[in-house]
RNA sequence: GGGCCCAUAGCUCAGUUGGUUAGAGCGCACGCCUGAUAAGCGUGAGGUCGGCUGUUCGAGUCAGCCUAGGCCCA
């Protein structure tokens, strides 16, 4: 196919569609991964989504860098394998599903029936899949979308079956408890996220209560906000490094902290003795309530939590109520008493209030305290209380049976595995992470929960002996009765299997949780590929990952769940590098949600700006893992500056190629000498260099922003510098060589932008180099050392630069580029290297003639004055003779006194005074008339502004030229379309175009010229002249 | 309440090991240029570098505290 002019309106959206086409059409995805067969592997592991939601702008975020880290990889010469994923468990899953069935809680589920809502489960997970697949396809996402691995397959669920037998062989999965917010209504746990969302200010009742002490007639004192779970009380804690007070108060001594003593007390009290805490530690007391008694209990115990800042500094200890309580008491071998039922009643063992919701018991613990004269004192007090966001219960804290796998035994390594992973950004890795890893308790993996991966531990029921099958197969071989090969793992199935135990020969019944999605995910690398039960080559080539990207909220999510599970199963580090994105907030600032209205809808960035300007924006605002204001200003500003920009130069030399039948696979020419040629090789290899190093350390905003810079300075000083070798007529060899400098230039930028702008670059590279199949398949590009030039660069800077001043100068003149000036000096102290681009300079800013100067003193007046204040007690009475004495001199002598640093002035009197020019002098410069002097960092330029006639002739035949083209747009003619013009002029502008007739046939392609009136003729004011003239076609 | 991150122009962001006068783009005003470019160039307005206190010859940069925001945890 040959080379196509490129349409610069099309919308960049149906661009992009085109190149999908293609891509779907040729698979030009899985041709990327299939050419490099053989290739060693750069292994990336996708995080699990949920379709049961739509994808929002912050998922499109990680699915680029992804895909960005990927693309790379693969044409810097790597296999990279990408599996999509589905995380399909859980939770939220399940609450979808009831809002759906407008059912609510655990009661009501199983009423529906366990295996219609599992079933419902199963559907509504991939409700959003077609969105998913839509949108990671238009945002350019390669991953394999076909063979994704997902969770609630059997053969997924197998594998995590076989991790979790493993690890409960090595006994480190067990029963234990944990308190948790509970809700008695909807007889679940609530996650910290939910319980979040439900706080509501309200008054409770608080209480001071007495504790006698068993050893003497006096009683500890403790503060509750929660009466009813006195009942519950097992154990009194002191911080051991506190001083506590015994106070006589009438005829009772009671014991607090002392800092607190005032506060509780009052009025009327009397210190006796103050005690560290620890001396109390072991002393026994009575409990307010006998209801219920513990094993081992009702003792004073060490606790660092204790705290005297408020209450008494003695806390009431219910470990069946409170998780700090319960690990205190598990640390003393203190038992849980738990005399509250799941619906959130007493039990009968509380015969005053069995079978009533403890909250509203209140009011009767403190009577029935007051009865047994255990209450020291109540207030009421105003706190915030967490309530059920679904059912409005008050939740109650209570101690749950779960599963813990003790991820707490493998700590060191899960530490020491930290110390592999390189982390961006990396205080990750001491920070967050570190910490989380240093704080590390036992993970809960168990949720008394319907829709999930079923937890494969089965349990006598006669001797309670445990086991954990590690496959589908091994169930099935110690099941009673027939079990069928494609049961599915899931609940109510497998609820069903009862296996045989091997100790006594009972019978086994699963226990009914069902695990942490995150275990599931965590799994991945295992599972995905079904091992250890297949593809066990294929799991050697793709494990570990050489990295993952996810969002920084996964820290003690998925990069956590990966992390152990396989320190924990193969005791290996399952990723070598992770990212982690920041979040993309709205410009304001504030996270982006439906209830705020500050929601931006991927699809319409898409639309409006093309996916490759969506990319490049996230791209190249700032730091991945920084979160990111996200505005559509950026995208559009991401297009305006480098999508369109580059598009533009690919028109260009689509444009002119074309015209002149340039075809650059033909031209097998060596590369250009021209400077402007040599310039842009050197800027774009030691830009490659740059980037190379940039992206193999995974930084993608450097090199984003060197791209940038390249592509500014092809557009606008190549090509712009360029452009009158591409305008002439024929194909000479200097147009040649700009041609292929033009065309190397664009087909190396397009595989650089390939992973930014893969439209784009397909687009591009498409177009240049038609008979290759993607730009995605070449190898990035290599440095050409030989083509860096350095000080070619400096120079060329430095051209600009003078080009810049220069232009300031005219500004300041207020005379405009077209008017042609006579002569331009560069001011410098050391020597400017501006000789080979004198051309440039000369035509950019439209002077005849260019000078370097380094005595300047010719092009300024000095006003010199006394510098009064330093002068002025210096010189006494010579000050006015000397300030008159510089007024009047000329300005040659003014000249040559600051040439020289000073003078000595000869007074009237005979005296001699030595003036220093910096000490004793104010000078004030002024350009000398006709020129003007802009100064900048490092030189300075000078401008001669004298119009001679001739120079006012050429500049008004460059106005007319300027008409003629802008007329010739108007008309919209082609560029390279020949006119005839016509000019009816006055006597003195028909002899300026007559001495300037080479200039007009320079610019404007013209066949045939005369000077002539006739009818309907385009009008042009220049100044106060007015002429007439038509381009006939 | 704890941990981690972040705060630089109206907006989005750069700013190397502490070192001249803190930069870019967008936006605004004025002017210029233009036969690839809804582009480009120049000038101007716009900064107590979140605040305070230190360390230092010198702090946007280092330390401590405070304030606001984000994330995670309790």
């Amino acid at each position: 196919m040959h080379m196509q002019r490129v349409n610069v309106k099309e919308k960049a959206y149906d661009r992009e569609q085109r190149v999908l086409q293609k891509w779907r059409k040729e698979k030009t995805f899985e041709q990327s991964i299939k050419k490099r067969e053989g290739s060693p592997s750069f292994v990336f592991y996708e995080g699990p989504p949920t379709a049961n939601g739509m994808p929002h702008i912050g998922h499109v975020l990680g699915r680029v860098i992804k895909d960005f880290l990927c693309r790379y990889r693969t044409m810097t010469g790597y296999q990279v394998v990408r599996k999509a994923g589905w995380d399909t468990h859980g939770l939220p899953v399940e609450l979808g599903v009831e809002k759906e069935l407008g059912i609510s809680g655990k009661q009501e589920i199983e009423e529906y029936g366990i295996e219609a809502f599992v079933e419902k489960c199963k559907q509504s997970v991939f409700t959003y899949e077609r969105e998913w697949r839509k949108l990671t396809e238009a945002i350019g996402y390669w991953t394999d979308m076909e063979n994704p691995y997902i969770t609630l397959n059997n053969q997924y669920i197998e594998s995590v079956w076989n991790i979790l037998a493993t690890i409960h062989q090595r006994g480190l999965l067990q029963r234990g408890h944990r308190v948790s917010p509970y809700c008695p209504s909807c007889q679940t746990a609530i996650s910290s996220h939910e319980v979040a969302q439900g706080y509501k200010q309200v008054k409770d009742i608080s209480v001071t209560v007495k504790f006698p002490r068993e050893s003497a007639k006096e009683s500890f004192l403790a503060w509750t906000t929660t009466p009813w779970t006195l009942p519950s009380n097992a154990a009194l804690a002191i911080n051991p490094s506190l001083s506590y007070a015994r106070v006589k108060q009438g005829d009772e001594i009671y014991i607090v902290a002392e800092k607190l003593v005032p506060s509780i007390f009052k009025e009327d009290y009397e210190v006796l003795s103050t005690h560290p805490g620890h001396e109390f530690v072991g002393e026994k007391y009575e409990p307010p309530f006998d209801f219920a008694k513990p094993k081992y209990g009702h003792v004073v115990i060490a606790a660092d939590y204790v705290s005297d800042q408020s209450g008494t500094g003695i806390v009431h200890t219910s470990p069946a109520h409170g998780e700090d309580d319960y690990q205190a008491a598990k640390q003393n071998g203190i038992s849980l008493i738990l005399v509250v039922d799941k619906a959130g009643k007493f039990t009968k063992e509380v015969t005053p209030l069995a079978g009533r919701f403890v909250k509203d018991c209140d009011v009767e613990i403190v009577k029935l305290l007051a009865q047994r004269d255990r209450l020291f004192s109540k207030e009421k007090i105003e706190h915030k209380y967490p309530f059920c966001w679904r059912c409005k219960t008050p939740l109650l804290y209570y101690a749950m049976e779960s599963w813990f796998i003790q991820t707490t035994a493998v700590k060191d390594q899960l530490i020491e595995n930290n110390r592999q992973i390189k982390w961006y950004p990396d205080h990750l890795q001491e920070g967050r992470f570190g910490k989380f890893l240093e704080d590390l308790v036992d993970w809960n993996i168990s949720r008394n929960r319907y829709w999930g991966t079923p937890l494969n531990i089965w349990e006598c029921t006669h001797c309670d002996h445990q086991f954990a099958p590690h496959s589908h197969e091994e169930m099935r071989k110690h099941a009673l009765g027939n079990v069928s090969a494609d049961l599915e793992l899931h609940r109510p199935y497998v609820d069903e299997v009862k296996l045989k135990c091997s100790q006594c020969d009972s019978e086994m019944v699963r226990t009914k949780e069902v695990i942490d999605v995150w275990f599931d995910s965590g799994s991945m690398p295992f599972a995905q590929y079904h091992y250890p039960f297949e593809n066990q080559e294929k799991f050697k080539r793709q494990f570990p990952a050489d990295i993952i990207c996810e969002g920084v909220d996964q820290t003690r999510g998925w990069f956590f769940s990966l992390l152990a599970v396989s320190t924990l199963f193969n005791g290996q580090t399952p990723y070598k590098a992770v990212i982690s994105t920041g979040h993309i907030l709205d410009e304001n600032g504030q996270k982006m949600s439906k209830s705020k209205g500050n929601v931006v809808d991927p699809w319409e960035i898409i639309n409006r700006y093309g996916a490759d300007a969506f990319r490049w924006a996230l791209f190249s605002d700032s730091a991945p893992w920084n979160s990111k204001r996200f505005s559509e200003r950026i995208v559009a500003e991401a297009k305006s500056k480098v999508i369109d920009t580059l598009n533009n130069v690919h028109a260009f030399y689509a444009l002119y190629a074309d015209i002149d039948h340039y075809e650059a696979d033909k031209d097998q020419a060596l590369a250009s000498t021209h400077r402007l040629d040599r310039w842009i090789r050197s800027r774009l290899n030691s830009t490659l260099k740059e980037v190379r190093k940039g992206l193999d350390d995974n930084d993608l905003l450097g090199p984003a922003r060197l791209i940038e810079d390249l592509i500014d300075d092809l557009s606008n000083w190549y090509i712009r510098r360029s452009r009158d070798r591409f305008w002439g007529s024929g194909l000479g060899e200097d147009k040649k060589a700009a041609y292929r400098t033009l065309y190397e230039a664009l087909v190396t930028l397009s595989k650089m932008v390939a992973p930014y702008a893969p439209f784009l670059a397909e687009e591009i590279y498409q177009n240049l180099c038609a008979n290759q199949s993607s730009v995605h398949h070449t190898d990035f590009p290599q440095v050409d050392e030989q083509a860096i030039d350095l000080q070619l660069e400096a120079e060329m800077k430095q051209v600009r630069q003078i080009v810049e001043l220069a232009r300031n100068a005219r500004n300041e003149a207020g005379i405009k580029t077209r008017q042609p000036l006579s002569l331009l000096y560069v001011l410098s102290e050391e020597s400017v290297h501006f000789a080979s681009d004198e051309a440039i300079i000369k035509d950019e800013i439209n002077v005849k003639e260019i000078q370097s100067l380094s005595d300047t003193g010719q092009l300024f007046n000095y006003d010199l004055k006394l510098n009064l204040r330093v002068a002025g007690p210096q010189f006494g009475r010579y000050v006015g003779e000397i300030q008159a004495y510089l007024k009047q001199l000329s300005s040659d002598q003014t000249q040559k006194i600051v040439s020289q640093n000073g003078l000595v002035y000869q007074a009237k009197d005979g005296a001699k005074i030595e003036l220093d020019v910096r000490e004793h002098l104010l000078v004030s410069e002024q350009a000398k008339d006709n020129w003007v002097v802009v100064t900048g960092q490092t030189l300075s330029v000078a401008l001669k502004t004298t119009l001679t006639p001739e120079l006012k002739q050429e500049g008004f035949v460059r106005e007319v030229i300027r008409s003629i083209q802008e007329e010739r747009k108007k008309l919209d003619l082609p560029v390279e379309k020949r006119i005839k013009l016509v000019l009816d002029l006055g006597e003195k502008e028909q002899s300026a175009v007559e001495s300037f007739e080479q200039l007009l046939h320079d610019n404007v392609l013209l066949d045939e010229l005369k000077y002539e009136k006739i009818d309907e003729m385009t009008e042009l004011r220049i100044g106060s002249t007015v002429i007439h003239y038509t381009i006939v076609e």
